[in-house]
DNA sequence: TATTGTTATACTCTATAACTATA
DNA sequence: TATAGTTATAGAGTATAACAATA
């Protein structure tokens, strides 16, 4: 048998299902999302990256800095500051001195911050119940571990590489 | 025993674990996407939008007129206009009177556009494979299924309920 | 010198709406 | 009137770079 071509052409196939594959991720990916942004702007007024900034800061009661907001945003100093800028304006956090580092801030909630994303989140959650409900909990679960697998570049043990 | 409570206890752990499936998948594709946006633009100058647009080209070698554009890349109308200028201005596309319809467009890769699309196309989908290839090729089998599920909302018949 | 955060600038993508030409 | 496409405008998010204040 001609083994080296067997493989090639085994390893072509798999390019072309692992590109099917991503454009499906992408896809569904992209739908998910666009629903869950128009919805959150329709029903409160607020755009994702502040949606995700205020999840930040409600899941750190102390607060956090500008450059820690940045790090786990994975976006500039720059947008911080803009993003802010807004969400204090709104009245939805605040920027406190920090007595040890005056170059730095710590945001936080406000108590108004804090209730309106409690509002957020729980219609959030919703949502993503909604959109997801046509997998089933245990494909729910599935689906998270193979995407674990992806996340962490670890193959699971009891998976051999094709 | 307490049935609604346990149901109601259970409906709320399924809600916080479709939660946080979707807060993986979402970091998945992110990663994945920004990884391809930026090499686009590092080794072909090119963004994703631009590249979008040529992948719906290289398929129809008849062309495609600036509304089907819009259409199959759900954005309005001015936005393909923008564009297509640009990619028209570096003659990787052309737009074409139509004899039938004086009103419409047909746009076309040019041969320097098929040329480049195809180089990047290659190394596109060899950065896919690579990005996906934490997955066995079976693992990645099962994410397209369970995708597929997800995206026509029928949940598979060998899955009951949870 | 290095770090924190802000400001200024520019670019891409996006939607909306007014507009032109043609059907 | 309706449709195809363009243009103008506005807004969000992003990155880069220069800058001020502080460490």
């Amino acid at each position: 048998m001609n083994a080296p071509i067997d493989m090639e052409v085994r390893a072509h196939a798999d390019h072309h299902a692992s590109l099917r594959l991503w454009l499906r991720l992408l896809s569904a990916c992209t739908r998910i999302e666009d629903t869950i942004r128009q919805r959150l702007r329709e029903q409160f007024g607020i755009t994702l990256p502040r949606f995700d900034l205020m999840a930040q800061l409600e899941r750190e009661a102390d607060g956090l800095s500008m450059s820690e907001l940045s790090r786990r945003m994975m976006v500039t100093g720059g947008n911080v500051t803009s993003i802010v800028d807004q969400l204090e304006k709104e009245q939805l956090v605040v920027r406190q001195m920090q007595a040890t580092d005056r170059r730095s801030y710590t945001v936080r909630l406000t108590p108004a911050g804090r209730s309106a994303f409690a509002a957020m989140a729980q219609a959030h959650e919703g949502w993503v119940v909604e959109l997801l409900a046509p997998l089933s909990a245990r494909q729910q679960q599935q689906l998270h571990s193979l995407l674990g697998t992806l996340k962490s570049g670890t193959p699971t043990l009891s998976e051999e590489k094709s």
